[in-house]
DNA sequence: GCTTGCCTTGACGTGCACGTGAAGGTTTAG
DNA sequence: CTAAACCTTCACGTGCACGTCAAGGCAAGC
């Protein structure tokens, strides 16, 4: 398939795919005439880019999941270097779980520490 | 006290105080020959701004503390507009808090899928 | 009185990440 | 035949909070 037939099946932009495959995520056979030409693995490979995005890694982070698909591998996420990306990600998650529970505390105490309901008839309790 | 001076007391930078008044933030007394006069008060409202930001609050949302303070209030946050900027940042950390901990189960039930000691003798359990 | 170091304004640049847009051309599909 | 899809490269956009540079005016110590 070419390019715009894989945008619309990972439902992305012709854009995005040429902009991974600038940056070595993709790469596409090319037929006489220039146009690329991409199959079911390369699909695989987008798809596997989207989800990991969706968790929140950039893509410098896909980047072994990718490379470890293309040695052969079944899914992404078994090879050492991918693993290692997951755990990183994890404690970035988990500081960042952190950081934002403090900033709850501080906003609830902050709300808590004045009655809203001060001046009602100003500011009713019905927004 | 000139800009410096109180770019110093707050642990900032002129251009960042610049920037503020440019917002609307911060207004400064001039002095005869034109340069910014501050007291005490205009680092409270300096002070009040870095607070706010360090709980992730954008400039924008600074604007009603701000203006509460003006207005002669002892603290910023006593102001309806104030507490509705709480409310939304709190609603915003709690969607925030909720994606981050299902990013956190995938990534902990990707980790788990396969024994992480699967190939011992090239990454060993000590990282 | 001269150097050093404040201060003024305005326009534009930076950093990050992930693309998007435009120009200018070729190929394909109907 | 024409419109849509494809190709290339370079540069620009997005959002936020400033930073940098230019070109010059004032102040204070020695």
């Amino acid at each position: 398939m070419r390019i715009g037939e894989l945008a619309k099946q990972a439902g992305t932009t012709t854009r995005a795919l040429r902009f991974y495959e600038s940056e070595g995520l993709l790469e596409a056979q090319r037929t006489p005439n220039g146009y690329r030409e991409y199959d079911e693995h390369d699909l695989r490979l987008v798809r596997e880019i989207q989800s990991l995005q969706a968790v929140g890694m950039s893509l410098q982070d896909t980047r072994p999941f990718i490379a470890c698909l293309r040695a052969g591998h079944e899914s992404g996420d078994s090879c050492p270097d991918s693993r290692e990306v997951y755990r990183r990600r994890l404690a970035e998650v988990d500081a960042c779980l952190d950081e934002l529970n403090t900033v709850r505390e501080f906003l609830l105490a902050r709300l808590a520490f004045q009655d809203p309901c001060a001046v009602p008839e100003e500011i009713p309790c019905n927004s």
